[in-house]
DNA sequence: GCCAACGTTGGC
DNA sequence: GCCAACGTTGGC
């Protein structure tokens, strides 16, 4: 089993919104870079576990654990010319871009923001805290994941 | 609001 | 194939 970060504009979709979903489960599509494309097509398994993270507004910060629920599948949004995520390039036959399931498990107690994360000696070369680093799905080492988890009790989602 | 970092596009 | 121009991300 593999651990993810996951970022999100709370603006355009929250952990709360995730929260709201039925069965608290979407799907996660719009993903436009092919490094992620990549990582989400080859690498992201079910029952792997996502942090989601909320970048851009304050307080920046690792909201709660999600599960992947269905690995990946085309991203029929890039098929729609009426819709933002479209992009000519992309085929139903040949498939350009894709998209994955994601359902919330746990959330922590308490936000666990993005200064935090950078005054813990152990995750200073954890890919969000890298200068540059835009990759909105990336990897999370074991080691990072566990320390993470163990700063703040976390909240059941039932 | 600014701007550094980075990815993509398109002319040559 | 190079690289300037442009668009986007995302922290400050």
């Amino acid at each position: 089993m593999k651990y993810w970060l996951a970022k999100t504009e709370p603006n355009t979709y929250s952990w709360q919104d995730l929260l709201n979903e039925p069965d608290k489960t979407t799907s996660w599509e719009g993903v436009r870079n092919y490094q992620v494309r990549n990582a989400i097509r080859d690498e992201i398994k079910k029952d792997d576990l996502v942090f989601i993270y909320h970048s851009v507004v304050q307080p920046m910060a690792i909201m709660g654990i999600a599960k992947v629920v269905k690995e990946a599948y085309p991203d029929h949004f890039a098929f729609d010319p009426t819709h933002k995520y479209y992009d000519p390039k992309s085929s139903p036959d040949d498939p350009t871009w894709f998209m994955f399931d994601i359902k919330a498990m746990q959330q922590f107690a308490e936000p666990v923001t993005l200064t935090e994360l950078k005054s813990y000696a152990p995750l200073q070369r954890m890919g969000l805290l890298q200068k540059g680093n835009r990759l909105s799905v990336q990897r999370v080492s074991p080691v990072e994941w566990q320390y993470i988890m163990a700063s703040r009790k976390l909240i059941n989602i039932k």
